[in-house]
DNA sequence: TGATTTAACGACCATTTGGTCTATATTTCT
DNA sequence: AGAAATATAGACCAAATGGTCGTTAAATCA
């Protein structure tokens, strides 16, 4: 069954790293440190490789973090097509929603902050790479979400006069604009108060 | 009425730059750049400074910065007290708060994002001088817009239910997020119809 | 005017930066 | 087994980093 396709193993030495095991380990430093107060040495410890393999792999540092930055994205995007899932009622998978958010925001997860918001922060202005995967992600976060009112709407489980676009933006920058306020002050409980009491407003 | 302590003029040649105005367009690099990213020559340009008159002046790097973040805050601070002046309509002062944020989160101002999240994103969980001024900041900001829906609800203007001090966090989650999504898809209209929606949510 | 004090300048420094390259180890294929 | 191919390691590099220091210019006071 293996090698359906006849393709022949590379000649030589087979890498003995796992690239994707790599660039999560790389994720986790651009996580913690930002972009440039991560230094080639932060990487080479946290993913065990050489300077020379790191390059061999990866090209340079800019297209690991890319790769680091999509897997981030990848992984909150996933998470989202879970919470907001079409065939879940709507308002329990926007409360899911906020309330991953609210977890996120809190305690260390909350004090580590977000590499999206931290890359677009530092980055997204300067680096058209970047700029791209970032708005796009926020795109695809606000249509989710949109989409999800827009179902909530349809079931008659929205407030009078709620626009779902409008309510959608306000969600999104809403939850990260609580992964702003959460690096320094990571308070779980009120947290969670005001998100409830902001969907509270929307739904009926 | 010049001089009336009777305070001797320093002895030699006296400074012949204002370092007030130093300081602010050090914060305008910073302010564009991002802390790692702004190198020495930079703020060198932007000052007209040389190295030795910049390192005698403000010490070094991080002090000149930490004096360009206080800046940064003390003008948002006072924006914020003449928006949410006590001796004004407390709801037209939350639309007047609201509608600078969207402003400064549309067009290019959008693009160039905000220092104080900026700075909480890159330095707030590593460097605690950083961290106590972020704090501090959106403490502050969070009890003036609690303060003015206090006195919404004293007057009898806000909408059943509405906590201030949830309704407050929701508003400046609102606010800083706002800024974090303006600085890739920077489109105003669209950011202050949402902006009217969520006030409208808690106002009667 | 001359002594004193301090701002201003920019050459200079050690360190660190991201990145390259050569030598070697290890595997596969014939 | 031997040839070919490629991963790995880390020495090495030029450039840039933040920061220091000796010198010079300019102002004040006696």
């Amino acid at each position: 069954m293996s090698n359906r396709t006849s393709v022949p193993l590379p000649r030589g030495r087979p890498r003995s790293f796992d690239a994707e095991a790599a660039v999560e380990r790389a994720m986790g430093v651009f996580w913690s440190r930002g972009y440039h107060a991560t230094a080639l040495p932060d990487l080479l410890r946290a993913t065990k490789l050489s300077r020379g393999s790191l390059y061999a792999a990866f090209g340079d540092k800019h297209s690991l973090f890319l790769r680091a930055l999509d897997c981030y994205i990848a992984d909150a995007v996933t998470r989202m097509d879970i919470e907001l899932d079409p065939r879940k009622e709507p308002v329990d998978g926007l409360r899911a929603y906020l309330a991953g958010y609210v977890d996120r925001a809190s305690g260390a997860h909350g004090r580590r902050g977000c590499l999206v918001i931290a890359t677009t922060m530092e980055l997204a202005g300067r680096d058209a790479d970047v700029n791209r995967r970032i708005a796009s992600f926020f795109k695809v976060m606000e249509a989710r979400v949109a989409d999800a009112l827009s179902r909530a709407k349809a079931a008659g489980k929205l407030a009078d006069g709620v626009d779902p676009a409008n309510a959608a933006r306000i969600l999104v920058c809403f939850v990260e604009g609580l992964r702003v306020i959460s690096k320094t002050a990571p308070t779980g409980t009120i947290t969670q108060a005001a998100a409830d009491a902001l969907l509270d407003r929307f739904i009926r």
